[in-house]
RNA sequence: GGAGGAGUGUCGGAGUGGUCUAACGAAACAGUCUUGAAAACUGUCACCUGGGAAACCGGGUCGUGAGUUCGAAUCUCACCUCCUCCGCCA
C-alpha cells in the first residue's frame, strides 16, 4: 500500500510504474473515488460536529421546550447522517479495494522487461564443471542412489509429491545445519526465528500476497492459509507495532515449512525436486528505517550474504537484476540468484532477494518513532537464505561423477559423518 | 468441548451513558542543578485525518465489526485475542 497523499501527488510515476511492471492499473479510478471518498466526508464530518455541539450543550439545557426542539432537530439529523454513511461505506469499500491494487513503484535501476527472459545479468561467479559426458540429470541420480523416491511420492503425497531418503534426507539436514551455523559465525545479527506456516488472511494481506494471489494459497476449513514463505509470519510479528528505532535495523534468519500450490504452472517443472508444493526455506528478513538509502545498501547485503553461502558450497551462480514485468505488486527491487544445472545448460532460480520500502510495513502497520517525534511505517526487506529440497537439484547435479556418485560439498561433510562422497564404490 | 473474566495511547493503568478536552504513573525529549553522570526539580509529550504559511480550527480512534441512543471507552450482539477453572489429550 502507498500513501494516498503520495499517489495523488505523483499519478503519472504511479502509472508509469504500473507499466514498468506490466500490470493494469487505472490510477484515474482511484482518484475519482478519493475525490468522492473527501466530498462525503466533509459532508459526514460538519454534521458530526453539528451533533457534538448540540451534545456538549443538552446536558446543562434548563428550558424544557429548547430541549425538545433540539432533541427533535438531532433525531432529523441524525438520519441524514446515517444515510451519508451509508453512503460513505459504499465508497470506501472500492477505495480500500483500489487502494490494495496499486502498485509500489519499481526503482530507476529496475530493468525493462516483460518476464524472466528479460531478466539482466549482473554478475557470474565460479567455475561451470566440465563433463566428458552428457551430464545427468538429478531426478536420475538421486533414483539410481535411493536419495529420492517420486513415485511413491506422488502416490503419497499427490502431484509434485516426494521422499527424501537417506543421504538425500541427510544432506538435507546437513545444509540446515550450515546454514544456521553460518549465519550464528558470520552474520550473528541475524537472529533465527522458527515461525508459523499456519497464518491467517490480514498476515498475507498485509505481506503483499492477497488478495491477489488467492489461488497459489492453500486454505483451512477454518479459513486459515499455508503460507508459501515464512516471510509472512516473520514480517507480521511486527504488525501492528512500534518499534524502537535505537533497534533498527532489526535482521532475522526465519525457518518454516512452506507451501505454494502452483497453479498456472502445470506444464512446468513437473518432475523433481523443482517445483514442489512443499518445501523448507529459510528466508532472512529485515526491517530498516524508512531511507531509500539504507534499504538500498541492506538490500545489497541481502545478496551478498547469499552469494557468500552459495561460494562456501562451491556453487556456480550468477546474479540477475529482475525486469518491470517480472517484480510483485510491492517491490521496488529484485535480484534473483541462480545456480548453474548442467542438466539443463542453463542456470535454476534459488534465491530472490527484494526491498519494498513501506509498502508491507504500511499494510501490516510496522512503525517507528522517528527523532523529529514523527510516527513512521518502517522499511522492509528479503531475501532467501536457503531453499530446501531445491538446492539438492544443483549440488547433486554439480557435484556429480562418472560413475554417478557424487562428492559432498566440503562445507557439509562434517554433518554427514564426514563422508567425502555419496555412492562411490571403493 | 464447557463455565467465567479481560482487552484503554510507546508501556503500566484509572474511567461503567453527557466538561473524556481519556486521570495518574513510567519511559522518552528539552531545561535547571552538577566537574561529569545519577538523583531531584521544571517543562513538553497518544495516534490517524481534513483545512491552514503558521497560530489554530474540525473529524475520527479505547481489540474488530455491527446495533441501541439526541449522545457510547461505558449498554447489546457477533467475531478476534489473552487469562482462570473444568473436561479431553500428550
Amino acid at each position: 500500500m502507498l500513501d494516498i497523499k503520495f499517489i495523488r501527488e505523483n499519478k503519472e510515476l504511479i502509472a508509469e510504474g504500473a507499466k514498468k511492471k506490466h500490470l493494469k492499473f487505472d490510477v484515474e479510478a482511484l482518484i475519482k473515488a478519493d475525490d468522492e471518498r473527501k466530498a462525503l466526508t466533509l459532508l459526514v464530518e460538519e454534521k458530526r460536529a453539528k451533533q457534538n455541539e448540540a451534545s456538549k450543550r443538552l446536558p446543562s439545557m434548563k428550558d424544557a421546550l429548547e430541549k425538545k426542539n433540539l432533541l427533535e432537530d438531532m433525531k432529523l439529523l441524525k438520519d441524514e447522517l446515517q444515510k451519508e454513511e451509508e453512503k460513505m461505506k459504499e465508497v470506501m469499500k472500492v477505495w480500500q479495494a483500489l487502494m490494495l491494487q496499486v502498485p509500489n513503484i519499481p526503482d530507476m535501476s529496475v530493468p525493462e522487461g516483460d518476464s524472466d527472459a528479460d531478466n539482466v545479468e549482473v554478475r557470474a561467479w565460479g567455475e561451470k564443471p566440465n563433463f566428458t559426458y552428457r551430464p545427468k540429470d538429478h531426478i536420475e541420480l538421486m533414483e539410481k542412489l535411493d536419495l529420492a523416491d517420486f513415485e511413491i511420492g506422488a502416490k503419497v503425497a499427490g502431484f509434485r509429491g516426494y521422499f527424501l531418503k537417506n543421504e538425500g534426507a541427510l544432506m538435507e539436514f546437513a545444509l540446515w545445519q550450515f546454514v544456521m551455523d553460518f549465519f550464528r559465525e558470520k552474520k550473528s545479527e541475524y537472529k533465527l526465528l522458527f515461525v508459523p506456516s499456519l497464518v491467517r488472511r490480514e498476515t498475507l494481506l498485509g505481506t503483499g500476497y492477497l488478495p491477489q494471489g488467492e489461488d497459489d494459497l492453500y486454505k483451512t476449513q477454518d479459513n486459515d492459509y499455508l503460507a508459501g514463505t515464512a516471510e509472512v509470519a516473520t514480517m507480521s510479528y511486527n504488525a501492528d507495532k512500534v518499534l524502537d528505532k535505537k533497534d533498527l535495523p532489526i535482521k532475522k534468519l526465519a525457518f518454516s515449512p512452506c507451501f505454494r500450490r502452483e497453479a498456472g504452472s502445470y506444464s512446468k517443472d513437473v518432475k523433481g525436486l523443482y517445483r514442489l508444493h512443499e518445501f523448507y526455506k529459510f528466508e532472512q528478513v529485515i526491517w530498516c528505517e524508512a531511507s531509500h538509502e539504507k534499504s538500498v545498501a541492506l538490500h545489497e547485503e541481502l545478496l551478498s550474504n547469499v552469494e557468500e553461502l552459495l561460494q562456501a558450497l562451491n556453487l556456480p551462480y550468477h546474479v540477475v537484476a529482475n525486469c518491470g514485468g517480472d517484480l510483485g505488486l510491492g517491490q521496488v527491487k529484485k535480484y534473483d540468484v541462480e545456480v548453474w544445472r548442467p542438466s539443463q545448460n542453463k542456470y535454476g532460480e534459488t534465491h530472490s532477494c527484494s526491498y519494498f520500502h513501506d509498502f508491507q510495513c504500511r499494510r501490516l502497520n510496522t512503525r517507528y518513532k522517528d527523532d523529529d517525534g514523527k510516527m513512521k511505517f518502517a522499511h522492509s526487506l528479503n531475501n532467501t537464505a536457503l531453499a530446501t529440497p531445491r538446492i539438492l537439484i544443483q549440488i547433486v547435479e554439480n557435484n556429480q561423477q562418472e560413475d554417478g556418485s557424487i562428492k559432498i560439498p566440503e562445507v557439509l561433510r562434517k554433518y554427514m559423518g564426514g563422508a567425502e562422497y555419496i555412492g562411490k564404490k571403493s
